[in-house]
DNA sequence: TCAGGATGTATCGCACCGATACATCGGGAC
DNA sequence: GTCCCGATGTATCGGTGCGATACATCCTGA
């Protein structure tokens, strides 16, 4: 059965919605930025366009979670410039309820936040997280990698003889690249043991950081 | 301009074309069998469902690429026949035109044959390339992956320090791996240079190595 | 004996991509 | 001065491929 109730907005998947609106708890954006930042902070890994992130910030804000904010935002020093007629930049704000969705989302830890498309993203918020969660993901996504190497380890003994050379060595490297990914997860499990990282002993109350997203030194101009 | 021509059948993509035609060169095989094939052998990075597979099989021969062979009742799905229909077993074969086809496809090194969903299967099937089409291929990835390294320095020396400890060590682990394929690039090109690799030491000529794929035990029916 | 798994073909919904359209703005070439 | 080009910005369209599922047959083992 299983049913999970993972999301109403989009049954599967919903990785972007858990990216949006963890970019937006930091601060308002609109949607060129937003776009931005999904392709670089996060990014490497993962990389959305705008025929995904607008139709998603719409249904968001159907949902309530989002708000549309008028005109210029406040973080932006530049926006100063008061040209009554600016081009209409919708910014987004993340509700209360918005809030509330994503901290529901982050403490979700079944199979969904290993996979190779959402374990990414999941890490980049890790922050914002209890580490009971981060150790269940981490785990999570390293027996899932063992799985497949695994299967990997089967499919080569059977098959070795008949593969060509070429064949060969896209497995090897193919696994090469799994084994590397499973002991740094080693790596971090074991640093989340031994409480190394001392940047979450205030409990998970860290959230918002406050960044202090800097205007400072971009006065290049 | 740079029409490109590449694809009547699929204007883009087209790599689980590609594959399916690759695999069919060695013997043929029903669609089952196939997408195990192209799950395991090419496997690792990509992975192919049916969903994807039969449509893309039904393309296929409505192009003349392939032929469907015997297994009994060829065609009627929806069959009103509801008894004793032998379960019906569609087996592809390549087609002289598949056959052609393939080799063209082969020959395309253009930038779609470096991008990370083409390139595993492209080299997958480098034993039936000539080494300067897997040169241009290996460089062209190699380049591409330099690109993007540029772009990742670029972007976390603008932002090093406004991101939380996670985020830094999410890029930090990505960058690594690019780096990692980039010298795994950097062997193959080297190891092609040198023509230490014997294989292709007859030239391009020994395409269709006669795998010998073995059928011999297959005789359960 | 019969449940469950492997084999086999096939389709549906939809997430997401890539390209593109359209518009404004700032700055550099000339 | 002005003109073009690239960055900023919102938005949609066509399409690929995924995940789940439906259905049927064959094989194996408690």
């Amino acid at each position: 059965m299983r049913t999970e109730v993972v999301s109403p907005v989009s049954r599967r998947s919903g990785i972007l919605e858990f990216a949006v609106l963890g970019l937006l708890r930091e601060s308002p954006m609109h949607g060129y930025e937003l776009r931005k930042r999904l392709n670089t902070s996060l990014g490497v890994f993962r990389a959305f366009s705008y025929g995904s992130l607008y139709p998603c910030l719409k249904t968001l804000v159907q949902q309530g979670w989002l708000a549309e904010e008028p005109g210029h935002h406040p973080a932006d020093p530049r926006a100063a410039a008061p040209l009554s007629n600016r081009r209409a930049k919708i910014v987004y704000r993340l509700t209360a309820e918005g809030k509330e969705r994503f901290e529901e989302l982050l403490d979700q830890t079944g199979p969904d936040a290993w996979e190779d498309e959402h374990f990414g993203v999941r890490f980049a918020f890790f922050g914002q997280t209890s580490r009971d969660v981060r150790m269940r993901v981490l785990e999570g996504r390293r027996s899932r990698l063992e799985e497949r190497l695994a299967k990997m380890r089967a499919s080569m003994a059977r098959t070795r003889e008949k593969l060509d050379a070429y064949t060969l060595e896209l497995q090897r490297h193919g696994m090469e690249s799994v084994e590397r990914e499973v002991r740094w997860l080693n790596e971090l499990i074991e640093s989340e043991r031994e409480g190394r990282d001392q940047r979450d002993q205030r409990d998970d109350r860290d959230l918002t950081r406050e960044r202090e997203w800097p205007p400072s030194d971009d006065t290049t101009t």
